[in-house]
RNA sequence: GCUGGCGUAGCUCAGCAGGUAGAGCAGCUGAUUUGUAAUCAGCCGGUCGGGGGUUCGAUUCCCUCCGCCAGCUCCA
């Protein structure tokens, strides 16, 4: 048999001969594999390192710390944990339990529910299985047998997804529904469904290959689950893992079948690798905005108002007064009108708009008056539609841009509910743009660009741009699709921003861009959509008197920038982990008196800001500076001023940065002009 | 909405075999007048989420409702 190459993790080539597994072949040359590889690569084809090595192939290493090289390692820690379950459970059934971003999770159903107290021991049992280096070992069976296997063991769920796979070949097929139109508030849904579709691949797929009916089984010790790998050679490569916790899932995702148990996990190559995950997680609660919502005394939410349903308390109120600031003047800066349109309208308008018809489940429930219906605004389109119509309009007054922090109300199903990111009721920075065909382009180019204005500005400097392409069930016409869809795509590229397609994944009634930020953590977070419609103008019956002096369909654009500000603030705090920049911090500075003499100079001082539109206040609690300074410090005001006898006479002021560097004594004029200097937005 | 977990003072929690509740922080009062991340003392504060049941007796056991949390589903 001829050899193979093999690329090696220092750049060197080998040679080596075909025939024996790949991990053999690399013992021979020296290499320790597992801290420079878990399996080997070929033709794009990740391959086990107990797989024999491939005549006249070229074969590279996956490290331990790539996406695929993480995959095989959560892969074989998911299987892992499911002999550890079927050795503490015998009776548990297995679905599927596949490497995720982050982690791992099995899906099984056991006799009984799961509690956290549970975790630590079937961890145990995985350390100790992984003590005993149980081999993974591959074998490749008939359909036919790998059916009797399943029955003769019970395992329901692996039947159906043989069962599938005879069917389909590997996946199940995949479907959008339709719904209605607007500016959606919506997270990750494309994502979600990526994921759902992609572990079940992973894990359907017995790699089932065209005009062969096999499928293939992984054994570690006495589980055996049905799975196309790849995996790491014995459990003892599997060191740093952890089980992080448990939560329902339905089988197959869909609500009416059966809910699973889910345990999820991680698994990381170095135990120090998994510490700084689990530190990350543990800073990311650090930064829940829920948390910091209450300690900095943000807003909150009370059971007596309903859930969803944000208050905001001065201080929030005085970021969101800011933000919004910031966004009209920019607004009117950009060629925005602004409007005001109302919290309820009557079921025509809705009937009109197809609300009713494809959003009802969405919306809060029908109120009475005056013999007529009325309904709370899921959305501000048609009210903006609405004053488009108020006038005959001519070609000579597009493009219309009506912007509006509109606070719409949608009842969300109370399980979604989720601090500020999910919530009843929000306020859209929304607007509608109605234009030519021909402005269409410039339009979209302008209000990407608007809005990547305004990412930057809040300090986000990464971004994820989606655009999405039309679905199966749509409306409009194919044509108005393609040069929509090509400006949009236009548009990301003039800003200069990469962006992936979600094909398929446009709302009905148009395609759209979508831009998530990333935070400080890298989680990415929804917050700009730019959508076409083609069905609100239709259903209402919007037109323009052309120079032609017929009438003619204008564009219509939804548009959403920092998407719901109650959400944008969300994601703001956990940007910031509370620590908001000057020019959007509630408090800038904070005067902290030494003694009880130095008050009215301290008062004087805080004067001084308001004068020049600054926000300082006194901290004139009889109690040590020490004290004052770490309250102040908690609640990650940027600035401290220490005023005692020196500042007071000499009318200076000692200033602390947030943080606790120390920026010396100034003059109070001076730490002005400093503030001052630093109270605008600023794009990074 | 579904599965599981959890609801004890404003916050964080203890109260782990049923005998009508505790701590720290916060708040209030007093002493102290303080120089860069917690001064000391006293006091106030809870019908133990709501309702029902078992029991001589329930924060503790059971049922039910409400809410929160982790997920799932949803998020046009």
């Amino acid at each position: 048999m001829a050899d193979a190459e093999l690329l090696l993790a220092d750049g060197r080539r080998a040679r080596i001969p075909a025939g024996q597994p790949i991990l053999a072949a690399l013992q021979a040359l020296g290499e320790a594999p597992v801290e420079t590889a878990v399996a080997a690569a070929w033709n794009g084809q990740t391959l086990d390192f107990m797989t024999p090595v491939p005549s006249d192939a070229s074969l590279t290493l996956v490290p331990p710390d790539s996406p695929d090289g993480l995959r095989v390692l959560r892969h074989s820690a998911a299987h892992l944990m499911a002999a550890a379950v079927q050795a503490l459970s015998p009776a548990a059934k297995f679905a599927i339990g596949p490497a995720i971003e982050d982690g791992f999770y099995y899906d099984m159903e056991l006799p009984r529910p799961l509690t956290p107290e549970d975790l630590p021991i079937i961890e145990a049992k995985m350390r100790e299985l992984a003590a005993q280096r149980l081999l993974y070992q591959r074998r490749e069976l008939e359909m036919s047998e790998a059916l009797a296997w399943a029955r003769e063991h019970r395992q329901d769920y692996k039947i159906e997804i043989l069962e599938t796979i005879r069917q389909y070949g590997t996946s199940r097929p995949e479907g959008r529904a339709p719904g209605t139109q607007g500016v959606p508030e919506s997270r990750e849904s494309a994502e979600h469904r990526a994921l759902n579709a992609e572990a079940e691949v992973e894990e359907l797929a017995g790699e089932v290959q065209v005009g062969t009916s096999t499928v293939s089984f992984y054994q570690t010790g006495t589980f055996t689950d049905l799975c196309r790998g790849p995996h790491v050679p014995d459990t003892s490569w599997l060191t740093a893992f952890r089980l992080t916790h448990i939560a329902g899932a339905y089988w197959r995702g869909d609500e009416r079948r059966p809910m699973l148990q889910r345990i999820y996990g991680t698994a990381f190559p170095t135990q120090e690798a998994l510490d700084r995950h689990l530190f990350n997680l543990e800073e990311a609660r650090r930064r829940d905005h829920r948390r910091l919502g209450r300690e900095l005394d943000l807003f909150s939410v009370a059971d007596e108002v309903g859930g969803g349903l944000i208050l905001w308390h001065p201080k929030g109120g005085m970021i969101r007064t800011l933000i919004e600031d910031f966004w009209r003047d920019e607004h009117l800066a950009n060629g925005y009108d602004l409007v005001y349109t109302p919290h309820v309208g009557r079921a025509k308008l809705w009937q009109v708009s197809g609300h009713l018809e494809f959003y009802q489940d969405l919306m809060y429930p029908r109120m009475e008056g005056d013999g007529n219906d009325y309904y709370v605004k899921p959305m501000n389109c048609p009210f903006h539609i609405m004053i488009y119509q108020s006038k005959v309009r001519s070609y000579r007054d597009l493009p219309l841009r009506f912007a509006e922090l509109g606070t719409v109300y949608r009842f969300e199903r109370a399980g979604v509910l989720h601090g500020l990111l999910r919530v009843r009721g929000f306020t859209q920075d929304d607007a509608h743009i109605f234009c030519t065909p021909e402005q269409m382009d410039e339009e979209i180019t302008r209000a990407v660009r608007f809005s990547l204005f305004f990412l930057r500005t809040f300090g986000f400097k990464d971004y994820e741009v989606y655009v999405a392409t039309r679905p199966e069930k749509f409306v409009g016409e194919p044509g108005d699709w393609e040069v929509a869809t090509e400006a949009l795509k236009r548009a990301a590229g003039r800003a200069g921003q990469a962006y992936e397609v979600d094909a398929g994944g446009g709302a009905f009634y148009g395609p759209k861009i979508d831009i998530k930020v990333k935070d400080a953590l890298g989680r990415p977070w929804q917050c700009t959509t730019v959508q076409f419609d083609f069905n609100l103008p239709e259903r209402f019956g919007l037109a323009f008197v052309g120079e032609d002096n017929r009438q003619h369909r204008p564009f219509m654009v939804h548009r959403a920038l920092l998407g719901s500000i109650e959400r944008f603030l969300g994601v703001l705090i956990e940007h910031y982990g509370g620590a908001f920049p000057a020019w959007l911090a509630p408090v800038q500075a904070r005067v902290l008196p030494v003694a009880d003499r130095h008050h009215a100079y301290a008062a004087s001082v805080v004067a001084r800001l308001q004068e020049e539109h600054l926000r300082g206040e006194v901290d004139d609690r009889n109690e040590k500076i020490g004290f004052k300074i770490r309250e102040a410090e908690v609640q990650k005001i940027p600035y401290i001023l220490v005023v005692g006898d020196r500042e007071t006479a000499a009318g200076t002021v000692s200033v602390r940065l947030r943080g606790g560097q120390d920026r010396g004594v100034m003059p109070l004029a001076d730490f002005v002009h400093t503030l001052a200097t630093e109270n605008k937005p600023q794009a990074v």
